[in-house]
RNA sequence: GGAGGGAUGGCCGAGUGGACGAAGGCGGUAGUCUUGAAAACUACUGUGGCGUCAUGCCACCGGGGGUUCGAAUCCCUCUCCCUCCGCCA
Protein backbone atom coordinates (compact mmCIF):
# COMPACT_ATOMS: atom_id res chain seq x y z
CA UNK A 1 0.00 0.00 0.00
CA UNK A 2 1.35 3.80 -0.70
CA UNK A 3 1.00 6.19 1.61
CA UNK A 4 -2.20 8.34 1.39
CA UNK A 5 -0.39 11.62 2.31
CA UNK A 6 2.76 11.23 -0.41
CA UNK A 7 -0.12 10.49 -3.00
CA UNK A 8 -1.89 13.79 -2.34
CA UNK A 9 1.16 15.64 -2.50
CA UNK A 10 2.81 13.91 -5.60
CA UNK A 11 -0.47 13.53 -7.60
CA UNK A 12 1.73 14.29 -11.03
CA UNK A 13 4.52 12.03 -9.49
CA UNK A 14 2.17 9.14 -8.92
CA UNK A 15 0.71 9.47 -12.47
CA UNK A 16 4.33 9.09 -13.93
CA UNK A 17 5.05 6.12 -12.18
CA UNK A 18 1.49 4.68 -12.82
CA UNK A 19 2.56 4.81 -16.60
CA UNK A 20 5.97 3.30 -16.22
CA UNK A 21 4.52 0.61 -14.95
CA UNK A 22 2.18 0.37 -17.41
CA UNK A 23 -0.26 0.12 -14.77
CA UNK A 24 -2.87 3.01 -16.37
CA UNK A 25 -5.73 0.91 -15.18
CA UNK A 26 -4.55 1.03 -11.15
CA UNK A 27 -7.14 2.99 -9.40
CA UNK A 28 -5.17 5.83 -7.85
CA UNK A 29 -7.17 8.66 -9.11
CA UNK A 30 -10.14 6.95 -7.60
CA UNK A 31 -8.89 6.53 -4.02
CA UNK A 32 -7.70 10.52 -4.42
CA UNK A 33 -11.09 11.20 -5.27
CA UNK A 34 -12.65 8.79 -2.11
CA UNK A 35 -9.90 10.28 0.27
CA UNK A 36 -11.30 13.91 -0.23
CA UNK A 37 -14.52 12.54 0.08
CA UNK A 38 -13.48 11.18 3.21
CA UNK A 39 -12.13 13.58 4.86
CA UNK A 40 -15.45 15.72 4.24
CA UNK A 41 -16.92 13.17 5.72
CA UNK A 42 -14.61 12.52 8.77
CA UNK A 43 -14.85 16.62 9.64
CA UNK A 44 -18.22 16.72 9.60
CA UNK A 45 -18.90 13.46 12.21
CA UNK A 46 -16.00 14.53 14.17
CA UNK A 47 -17.57 18.21 14.71
CA UNK A 48 -20.64 16.42 15.30
CA UNK A 49 -19.46 14.03 17.96
CA UNK A 50 -17.19 16.55 19.09
CA UNK A 51 -21.29 18.60 20.20
CA UNK A 52 -22.61 15.09 21.82
CA UNK A 53 -19.51 14.70 24.04
CA UNK A 54 -19.74 17.91 25.66
CA UNK A 55 -23.48 17.55 25.53
CA UNK A 56 -23.94 14.37 26.95
CA UNK A 57 -21.33 15.46 29.77
CA UNK A 58 -23.46 18.47 30.51
CA UNK A 59 -26.94 15.98 31.10
CA UNK A 60 -24.85 13.62 33.61
CA UNK A 61 -23.92 17.08 35.24
CA UNK A 62 -28.00 18.37 35.04
CA UNK A 63 -28.95 15.11 36.61
CA UNK A 64 -26.59 15.38 39.74
CA UNK A 65 -28.09 19.24 40.09
CA UNK A 66 -31.52 17.64 40.14
CA UNK A 67 -32.43 19.83 36.63
CA UNK A 68 -33.72 16.75 35.26
CA UNK A 69 -36.21 18.91 33.16
CA UNK A 70 -33.50 20.91 31.36
CA UNK A 71 -31.66 17.60 30.94
CA UNK A 72 -34.44 15.87 28.89
CA UNK A 73 -34.82 18.70 26.75
CA UNK A 74 -30.95 18.59 26.03
CA UNK A 75 -31.46 14.35 25.82
CA UNK A 76 -33.97 15.30 22.85
CA UNK A 77 -31.12 17.66 21.19
CA UNK A 78 -28.27 14.87 21.64
CA UNK A 79 -30.96 12.08 20.14
CA UNK A 80 -31.02 14.33 16.62
CA UNK A 81 -27.35 14.88 16.82
CA UNK A 82 -27.13 10.92 17.16
CA UNK A 83 -29.32 10.21 14.64
CA UNK A 84 -27.20 13.24 11.92
CA UNK A 85 -24.36 11.03 13.19
CA UNK A 86 -25.51 7.82 12.31
CA UNK A 87 -26.41 8.80 9.13
CA UNK A 88 -23.00 10.17 8.46
CA UNK A 89 -21.40 7.63 10.06
CA UNK A 90 -22.94 4.59 7.82
CA UNK A 91 -21.91 7.32 4.71
CA UNK A 92 -18.64 7.37 5.80
CA UNK A 93 -18.01 3.89 6.40
CA UNK A 94 -18.87 2.89 2.58
CA UNK A 95 -16.28 5.58 1.37
CA UNK A 96 -13.61 4.22 3.63
CA UNK A 97 -14.52 0.67 2.59
CA UNK A 98 -14.29 1.62 -1.05
CA UNK A 99 -11.46 3.95 -0.52
CA UNK A 100 -9.30 1.14 0.87
CA UNK A 101 -10.18 -1.48 -1.79
CA UNK A 102 -8.78 1.17 -4.24
CA UNK A 103 -5.54 1.63 -2.19
CA UNK A 104 -5.43 -2.44 -1.98
CA UNK A 105 -5.08 -2.23 -5.92
CA UNK A 106 -2.62 0.19 -6.38
CA UNK A 107 0.71 -1.24 -6.86
CA UNK A 108 3.79 -0.40 -5.44
CA UNK A 109 5.94 2.53 -7.11
CA UNK A 110 9.15 1.11 -8.59
CA UNK A 111 12.73 2.52 -7.65
CA UNK A 112 14.08 5.34 -10.35
CA UNK A 113 16.73 2.97 -12.01
CA UNK A 114 14.19 -0.33 -12.76
CA UNK A 115 14.28 -0.42 -16.68
CA UNK A 116 11.01 1.20 -18.49
CA UNK A 117 9.03 -1.90 -20.68
CA UNK A 118 6.22 -3.37 -21.21
CA UNK A 119 6.70 -6.55 -20.52
CA UNK A 120 9.56 -9.32 -19.84
CA UNK A 121 11.02 -8.58 -23.08
CA UNK A 122 11.86 -5.67 -21.52
CA UNK A 123 14.00 -7.22 -18.67
CA UNK A 124 17.69 -6.80 -18.40
CA UNK A 125 20.72 -9.60 -18.09
CA UNK A 126 22.48 -7.53 -15.90
CA UNK A 127 25.63 -10.14 -14.86
CA UNK A 128 26.14 -13.50 -16.37
CA UNK A 129 28.53 -15.81 -14.20
CA UNK A 130 29.85 -19.28 -15.77
CA UNK A 131 30.00 -21.18 -19.12
CA UNK A 132 27.64 -23.31 -20.45
CA UNK A 133 29.17 -26.81 -20.49
CA UNK A 134 30.12 -28.24 -23.71
CA UNK A 135 28.74 -31.67 -24.31
CA UNK A 136 30.24 -34.33 -25.88
CA UNK A 137 26.88 -36.05 -26.46
CA UNK A 138 23.50 -34.25 -27.03
CA UNK A 139 22.35 -34.21 -23.44
CA UNK A 140 18.81 -35.01 -22.49
CA UNK A 141 16.23 -33.10 -20.45
CA UNK A 142 15.60 -33.97 -16.78
CA UNK A 143 12.45 -36.05 -17.35
CA UNK A 144 14.12 -38.50 -18.93
CA UNK A 145 16.90 -38.77 -17.32
CA UNK A 146 14.83 -38.91 -14.01
CA UNK A 147 12.40 -41.65 -15.26
CA UNK A 148 15.91 -43.74 -16.64
CA UNK A 149 17.21 -43.61 -13.37
CA UNK A 150 13.88 -43.91 -11.33
CA UNK A 151 14.43 -41.15 -9.01
CA UNK A 152 10.96 -39.02 -10.37
CA UNK A 153 7.71 -41.13 -10.81
CA UNK A 154 5.66 -39.21 -12.77
CA UNK A 155 2.90 -41.31 -13.59
CA UNK A 156 1.98 -42.11 -10.30
CA UNK A 157 1.88 -38.41 -9.20
CA UNK A 158 -0.50 -37.85 -11.74
CA UNK A 159 -2.40 -41.00 -10.62
CA UNK A 160 -2.55 -39.78 -6.65
CA UNK A 161 -3.47 -36.05 -7.29
CA UNK A 162 -3.58 -35.30 -11.14
CA UNK A 163 -1.61 -33.15 -13.71
CA UNK A 164 1.32 -31.44 -12.30
CA UNK A 165 2.11 -33.75 -9.24
CA UNK A 166 5.30 -35.85 -9.52
CA UNK A 167 6.84 -38.50 -6.93
CA UNK A 168 10.21 -38.04 -6.09
CA UNK A 169 12.06 -41.29 -4.75
CA UNK A 170 15.04 -42.94 -3.82
CA UNK A 171 18.02 -40.32 -4.71
CA UNK A 172 15.41 -38.06 -5.99
CA UNK A 173 14.14 -37.18 -2.69
CA UNK A 174 17.41 -37.52 -1.55
CA UNK A 175 19.24 -34.88 -3.63
CA UNK A 176 16.05 -32.61 -2.91
CA UNK A 177 16.79 -33.27 0.94
CA UNK A 178 20.64 -32.66 0.53
CA UNK A 179 19.92 -29.13 -1.39
CA UNK A 180 17.57 -27.77 0.77
CA UNK A 181 19.55 -28.64 3.96
CA UNK A 182 22.45 -27.74 2.35
CA UNK A 183 20.94 -24.09 1.18
CA UNK A 184 19.64 -24.01 4.85
CA UNK A 185 22.81 -24.46 6.76
CA UNK A 186 24.79 -21.68 4.06
CA UNK A 187 21.77 -19.33 5.27
CA UNK A 188 22.30 -19.85 9.01
CA UNK A 189 25.79 -20.53 9.75
CA UNK A 190 27.37 -18.25 6.94
CA UNK A 191 24.85 -15.38 5.90
CA UNK A 192 23.55 -14.75 9.36
CA UNK A 193 19.86 -15.61 9.00
CA UNK A 194 17.10 -17.45 11.44
CA UNK A 195 16.11 -20.45 10.47
CA UNK A 196 12.12 -20.68 11.16
CA UNK A 197 9.21 -22.84 10.04
CA UNK A 198 6.12 -21.46 9.83
CA UNK A 199 2.37 -22.57 9.13
CA UNK A 200 1.82 -23.39 5.76
CA UNK A 201 -1.59 -21.96 5.88
CA UNK A 202 -2.68 -18.49 6.95
CA UNK A 203 -5.46 -16.50 7.24
CA UNK A 204 -6.67 -13.85 4.75
CA UNK A 205 -5.58 -10.73 6.45
CA UNK A 206 -1.87 -12.24 6.03
CA UNK A 207 -2.77 -12.62 2.39
CA UNK A 208 -3.58 -9.71 2.39
CA UNK A 209 -0.20 -8.33 4.10
CA UNK A 210 2.04 -10.02 1.71
CA UNK A 211 -0.07 -8.46 -1.84
CA UNK A 212 -1.02 -11.78 -2.79
CA UNK A 213 -4.74 -10.37 -1.66
CA UNK A 214 -7.21 -9.19 -3.11
CA UNK A 215 -5.85 -9.20 -6.44
CA UNK A 216 -4.35 -12.99 -6.90
CA UNK A 217 -6.93 -15.16 -5.34
CA UNK A 218 -7.19 -16.98 -8.24
CA UNK A 219 -3.29 -18.39 -8.07
CA UNK A 220 -4.19 -19.95 -4.74
CA UNK A 221 -5.62 -22.84 -2.77
CA UNK A 222 -8.04 -22.39 -0.07
CA UNK A 223 -9.88 -24.43 2.91
CA UNK A 224 -13.55 -24.53 1.38
CA UNK A 225 -15.01 -23.77 4.74
CA UNK A 226 -12.57 -21.86 6.83
CA UNK A 227 -10.62 -19.01 6.61
CA UNK A 228 -7.46 -20.62 5.48
CA UNK A 229 -5.26 -20.89 2.62
CA UNK A 230 -2.18 -22.07 1.44
CA UNK A 231 0.68 -20.49 1.21
CA UNK A 232 2.08 -20.04 -2.35
CA UNK A 233 5.38 -19.05 -0.70
CA UNK A 234 7.05 -18.82 2.78
CA UNK A 235 7.45 -15.20 2.64
CA UNK A 236 3.87 -15.04 3.06
CA UNK A 237 4.00 -16.60 6.43
CA UNK A 238 7.28 -15.60 7.68
CA UNK A 239 6.42 -11.81 6.28
CA UNK A 240 3.47 -11.51 8.80
CA UNK A 241 5.56 -12.97 11.73
CA UNK A 242 5.78 -9.06 12.98
CA UNK A 243 2.54 -8.22 11.56
CA UNK A 244 0.80 -5.39 13.98
CA UNK A 245 4.33 -5.19 15.91
CA UNK A 246 6.40 -2.07 16.59
CA UNK A 247 10.48 -3.94 16.49
CA UNK A 248 12.40 -1.68 19.36
CA UNK A 249 15.60 -0.06 18.25
CA UNK A 250 18.38 -1.91 17.72
CA UNK A 251 16.98 -5.04 16.51
CA UNK A 252 17.21 -4.38 13.20
CA UNK A 253 17.95 -5.81 10.71
CA UNK A 254 16.50 -9.17 11.28
CA UNK A 255 16.73 -11.96 8.38
CA UNK A 256 14.73 -15.07 8.52
CA UNK A 257 15.37 -18.02 6.44
CA UNK A 258 12.83 -20.86 6.04
CA UNK A 259 12.46 -23.94 3.90
CA UNK A 260 8.44 -24.41 3.61
CA UNK A 261 5.92 -26.24 0.37
CA UNK A 262 4.74 -23.72 -1.67
CA UNK A 263 1.40 -24.56 -3.58
CA UNK A 264 -0.17 -22.55 -6.41
CA UNK A 265 -2.79 -22.91 -9.09
CA UNK A 266 -1.25 -22.05 -12.33
CA UNK A 267 -4.67 -21.68 -13.48
CA UNK A 268 -2.95 -18.61 -15.78
CA UNK A 269 0.18 -20.85 -17.38
CA UNK A 270 -2.60 -23.85 -18.14
CA UNK A 271 -0.95 -25.95 -20.37
CA UNK A 272 2.49 -24.42 -20.32
CA UNK A 273 5.47 -26.55 -19.08
CA UNK A 274 3.31 -29.56 -18.51
CA UNK A 275 6.51 -31.67 -19.15
CA UNK A 276 8.57 -32.44 -15.98
CA UNK A 277 9.16 -30.95 -12.83
CA UNK A 278 9.38 -26.97 -13.93
CA UNK A 279 6.16 -26.14 -13.25
CA UNK A 280 3.45 -27.93 -10.76
CA UNK A 281 1.45 -27.39 -7.59
CA UNK A 282 3.52 -28.36 -5.15
CA UNK A 283 7.51 -27.31 -4.67
CA UNK A 284 9.76 -26.74 -2.12
CA UNK A 285 11.59 -23.63 -1.37
CA UNK A 286 14.29 -22.02 0.72
CA UNK A 287 13.14 -18.61 0.98
CA UNK A 288 14.97 -15.65 2.67
CA UNK A 289 12.82 -12.51 4.36
CA UNK A 290 14.67 -9.52 5.57
CA UNK A 291 13.57 -6.59 7.95
CA UNK A 292 15.36 -3.71 7.35
CA UNK A 293 15.83 0.28 8.08
CA UNK A 294 14.47 2.27 5.08
CA UNK A 295 18.37 3.86 4.14
CA UNK A 296 19.59 0.53 3.75
CA UNK A 297 17.06 -1.13 1.67
CA UNK A 298 19.44 -1.01 -1.82
CA UNK A 299 22.26 -2.12 -0.07
CA UNK A 300 20.14 -5.01 1.65
CA UNK A 301 18.64 -6.08 -2.10
CA UNK A 302 21.82 -6.42 -3.24
CA UNK A 303 23.40 -8.85 -0.38
CA UNK A 304 20.07 -10.49 -0.55
CA UNK A 305 20.83 -11.63 -4.27
CA UNK A 306 23.95 -12.47 -3.97
CA UNK A 307 23.14 -15.02 -0.91
CA UNK A 308 20.95 -16.67 -3.73
CA UNK A 309 23.94 -16.48 -6.66
CA UNK A 310 26.36 -18.03 -3.78
CA UNK A 311 24.73 -21.08 -3.71
CA UNK A 312 24.60 -21.34 -7.56
CA UNK A 313 28.16 -20.76 -7.89
CA UNK A 314 29.16 -23.03 -5.00
CA UNK A 315 27.46 -25.93 -6.84
CA UNK A 316 29.32 -24.61 -10.04
CA UNK A 317 25.97 -24.08 -12.60
CA UNK A 318 25.90 -21.29 -15.23
CA UNK A 319 23.12 -18.54 -14.39
CA UNK A 320 22.46 -14.78 -14.92
CA UNK A 321 21.15 -12.23 -13.01
CA UNK A 322 18.01 -10.16 -14.72
CA UNK A 323 16.57 -6.92 -13.83
CA UNK A 324 12.69 -7.01 -13.76
CA UNK A 325 11.48 -3.90 -16.28
CA UNK A 326 8.59 -2.55 -15.01
CA UNK A 327 5.86 -3.82 -16.55
CA UNK A 328 7.03 -7.09 -15.40
CA UNK A 329 7.27 -6.25 -11.98
CA UNK A 330 5.38 -8.19 -9.77
CA UNK A 331 2.63 -6.45 -8.04
CA UNK A 332 4.22 -5.28 -4.14
CA UNK A 333 7.99 -4.80 -5.98
CA UNK A 334 10.19 -1.59 -6.36
CA UNK A 335 13.14 -3.88 -7.88
CA UNK A 336 13.61 -7.33 -8.45
CA UNK A 337 16.08 -9.83 -9.34
CA UNK A 338 15.69 -12.89 -11.41
CA UNK A 339 18.83 -15.60 -11.22
CA UNK A 340 18.22 -17.90 -14.04
CA UNK A 341 20.22 -21.26 -14.28
CA UNK A 342 21.08 -22.37 -17.66
CA UNK A 343 19.54 -25.84 -17.90
CA UNK A 344 21.10 -27.84 -21.05
CA UNK A 345 18.40 -30.65 -21.80
CA UNK A 346 15.11 -27.99 -21.90
CA UNK A 347 17.49 -25.55 -23.54
CA UNK A 348 16.29 -22.84 -21.05
CA UNK A 349 16.76 -20.05 -18.55
CA UNK A 350 15.79 -21.57 -15.41
CA UNK A 351 14.31 -19.40 -12.96
CA UNK A 352 15.54 -20.53 -9.78
CA UNK A 353 15.17 -17.23 -7.61
CA UNK A 354 13.87 -13.98 -7.24
CA UNK A 355 15.27 -11.33 -4.81
CA UNK A 356 12.23 -8.04 -4.45
CA UNK A 357 13.07 -5.11 -2.34
CA UNK A 358 9.06 -4.16 -1.28
CA UNK A 359 9.84 -0.84 0.37
CA UNK A 360 7.56 0.02 3.32
CA UNK A 361 4.46 -1.48 0.52
CA UNK A 362 4.31 -4.77 2.60
CA UNK A 363 4.98 -2.78 6.17
CA UNK A 364 1.73 -0.44 5.47
CA UNK A 365 -0.49 -3.38 4.22
CA UNK A 366 0.73 -5.66 7.53
CA UNK A 367 1.56 -2.55 10.10
CA UNK A 368 4.93 -3.64 10.59
CA UNK A 369 6.82 -0.99 12.17
CA UNK A 370 10.01 0.39 14.13
CA UNK A 371 11.31 2.28 16.29
CA UNK A 372 14.28 4.33 15.11
CA UNK A 373 15.48 5.47 18.38
CA UNK A 374 14.22 5.00 22.17
CA UNK A 375 11.09 7.03 22.49
CA UNK A 376 11.54 8.16 18.80
CA UNK A 377 7.99 7.91 16.98
CA UNK A 378 7.18 4.30 15.53
CA UNK A 379 7.97 4.22 11.07
CA UNK A 380 7.52 1.92 8.80
CA UNK A 381 10.02 -1.33 8.07
CA UNK A 382 11.38 -1.69 4.63
CA UNK A 383 10.68 -5.75 3.61
CA UNK A 384 12.65 -7.92 1.72
CA UNK A 385 12.50 -11.17 0.14
CA UNK A 386 14.47 -13.52 -2.25
CA UNK A 387 14.48 -17.60 -2.65
CA UNK A 388 17.28 -19.15 -1.63
CA UNK A 389 16.67 -21.07 -3.69
CA UNK A 390 13.34 -22.85 -5.35
CA UNK A 391 13.52 -26.95 -5.21
CA UNK A 392 12.25 -28.65 -7.86
CA UNK A 393 14.13 -26.40 -10.52
CA UNK A 394 17.47 -26.45 -8.89
CA UNK A 395 16.76 -30.81 -9.33
CA UNK A 396 16.22 -29.89 -12.78
CA UNK A 397 19.72 -27.71 -12.85
CA UNK A 398 21.76 -30.54 -11.31
CA UNK A 399 20.72 -33.93 -13.26
CA UNK A 400 20.42 -31.80 -16.72
CA UNK A 401 24.18 -30.17 -16.33
CA UNK A 402 25.90 -33.08 -13.96
CA UNK A 403 24.33 -35.38 -16.44
CA UNK A 404 26.89 -38.03 -18.22
CA UNK A 405 26.75 -39.97 -21.39
CA UNK A 406 25.72 -43.03 -20.10
CA UNK A 407 22.41 -41.26 -18.10
CA UNK A 408 24.20 -41.16 -14.44
CA UNK A 409 24.49 -37.86 -12.51
CA UNK A 410 27.35 -36.61 -10.62
CA UNK A 411 26.72 -35.21 -7.23
CA UNK A 412 27.88 -31.67 -7.19
CA UNK A 413 31.12 -31.63 -4.22
CA UNK A 414 29.05 -29.37 -1.87
CA UNK A 415 26.23 -31.79 -1.29
CA UNK A 416 28.08 -35.13 -1.21
CA UNK A 417 28.63 -34.75 2.77
CA UNK A 418 24.43 -34.46 2.33
CA UNK A 419 24.25 -37.55 0.40
CA UNK A 420 26.00 -39.89 2.41
CA UNK A 421 29.22 -39.64 0.32
CA UNK A 422 27.52 -40.66 -2.90
CA UNK A 423 29.15 -39.29 -5.52
CA UNK A 424 26.94 -40.54 -8.62
CA UNK A 425 22.83 -41.28 -8.62
CA UNK A 426 23.16 -44.21 -11.60
C1' G B 1 -16.13 -32.56 19.43
C1' G B 2 -18.46 -31.31 24.74
C1' A B 3 -18.48 -28.11 29.42
C1' G B 4 -16.71 -23.88 31.86
C1' G B 5 -13.52 -19.42 32.45
C1' G B 6 -11.07 -15.33 30.25
C1' A B 7 -9.01 -11.09 26.67
C1' U B 8 -7.87 -3.62 29.69
C1' G B 9 -1.76 0.70 28.08
C1' G B 10 5.65 -2.17 27.28
C1' C B 11 4.28 -5.85 31.49
C1' C B 12 1.06 -6.99 35.88
C1' G B 13 -3.63 -5.47 37.35
C1' A B 14 -8.30 -2.27 39.08
C1' G B 15 -12.55 -0.69 36.94
C1' U B 16 -20.62 -3.38 35.96
C1' G B 17 -23.62 3.09 32.54
C1' G B 18 -21.63 9.78 33.17
C1' A B 19 -15.71 13.61 36.51
C1' C B 20 -12.27 7.08 32.63
C1' G B 21 -7.56 7.56 27.71
C1' A B 22 -8.57 4.70 31.90
C1' A B 23 -6.58 3.68 39.56
C1' G B 24 -2.33 1.25 41.53
C1' G B 25 2.20 -1.38 40.79
C1' C B 26 6.42 -2.83 37.72
C1' G B 27 9.48 -1.33 33.85
C1' G B 28 11.50 3.00 31.03
C1' U B 29 13.27 8.32 30.60
C1' A B 30 14.78 12.90 33.00
C1' G B 31 15.81 15.53 37.46
C1' U B 32 17.06 16.08 42.98
C1' C B 33 20.45 13.80 46.45
C1' U B 34 25.52 11.18 45.94
C1' U B 35 32.71 11.19 44.45
C1' G B 36 29.97 7.37 41.51
C1' A B 37 26.25 3.69 41.90
C1' A B 38 22.11 1.92 44.64
C1' A B 39 18.04 3.52 47.58
C1' A B 40 14.60 7.44 48.27
C1' C B 41 11.88 11.51 46.28
C1' U B 42 9.80 14.46 41.95
C1' A B 43 8.15 14.77 36.93
C1' C B 44 7.19 12.53 32.42
C1' U B 45 6.07 7.94 30.07
C1' G B 46 0.36 4.40 24.33
C1' U B 47 -1.28 4.45 18.99
C1' G B 48 -3.52 6.55 14.96
C1' G B 49 -6.60 10.14 12.30
C1' C B 50 -8.49 15.14 10.98
C1' G B 51 -6.77 19.88 10.87
C1' U B 52 -9.45 26.81 11.23
C1' C B 53 -2.45 23.83 12.58
C1' A B 54 -4.73 26.57 18.43
C1' U B 55 -2.54 24.52 25.81
C1' G B 56 -7.70 22.10 19.12
C1' C B 57 -10.97 18.02 17.91
C1' C B 58 -11.96 12.70 16.95
C1' A B 59 -11.13 7.47 17.51
C1' C B 60 -9.02 3.21 19.95
C1' C B 61 -9.97 -1.05 26.85
C1' G B 62 -9.33 -8.57 21.47
C1' G B 63 -12.49 -7.73 16.19
C1' G B 64 -17.42 -6.47 14.34
C1' G B 65 -22.51 -5.08 15.31
C1' G B 66 -26.50 -3.37 18.73
C1' U B 67 -29.05 -0.72 23.09
C1' U B 68 -28.46 4.45 25.14
C1' C B 69 -28.34 11.48 25.29
C1' G B 70 -23.81 8.82 26.85
C1' A B 71 -20.51 2.11 26.72
C1' A B 72 -14.09 -0.44 29.01
C1' U B 73 -18.80 -1.33 31.73
C1' C B 74 -25.28 -3.91 29.20
C1' C B 75 -26.81 -7.29 24.71
C1' C B 76 -25.48 -10.17 20.11
C1' U B 77 -21.63 -12.24 17.21
C1' C B 78 -16.67 -13.62 15.67
C1' U B 79 -11.53 -14.60 16.84
C1' C B 80 -7.94 -16.03 20.19
C1' C B 81 -6.20 -17.93 25.05
C1' C B 82 -6.78 -21.03 29.59
C1' U B 83 -8.96 -25.36 32.52
C1' C B 84 -11.49 -30.15 32.48
C1' C B 85 -13.50 -34.34 29.48
C1' G B 86 -13.10 -37.02 24.69
C1' C B 87 -9.83 -38.17 20.44
C1' C B 88 -4.90 -38.31 18.49
C1' A B 89 1.10 -38.01 15.96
Amino acid sequence: MLDIRWMRENREALAEAMRRLYAEDAPWERALELDEQRRKLLAQVEALRAERNTGSKRIGELYREGRAEEASALKERMREIGDQIAQLEEELRRVEEAFHEAMLRIPNIPEPDVPVAPDEAGNVVVKEWGEPRAFDFPPRPHWELAEALDIIDFERGVKIAGSRFYVLKGAGARLQRALINWFLDVHIHEHGYIEVYPPFMVRTHCMVGTGNLPKFADTLYRDAEEDYWLIPTAEVPVTNLHREEILEPGTLPRYYVAATPCFRREKVSAGKDVRGIKRVHQFEKVEMVKFVEPHTGREELESLTRNAEELVERLELPYRRVEIATGDLSFVAAKKYDIEVWAPGCQEWLEVSSCSLFRDFQARRANIRYRPGEGARPEYVYTLNGSGLALPRMIIAVLENYQQADGSVVVPEVLRPYMGGVEVIR
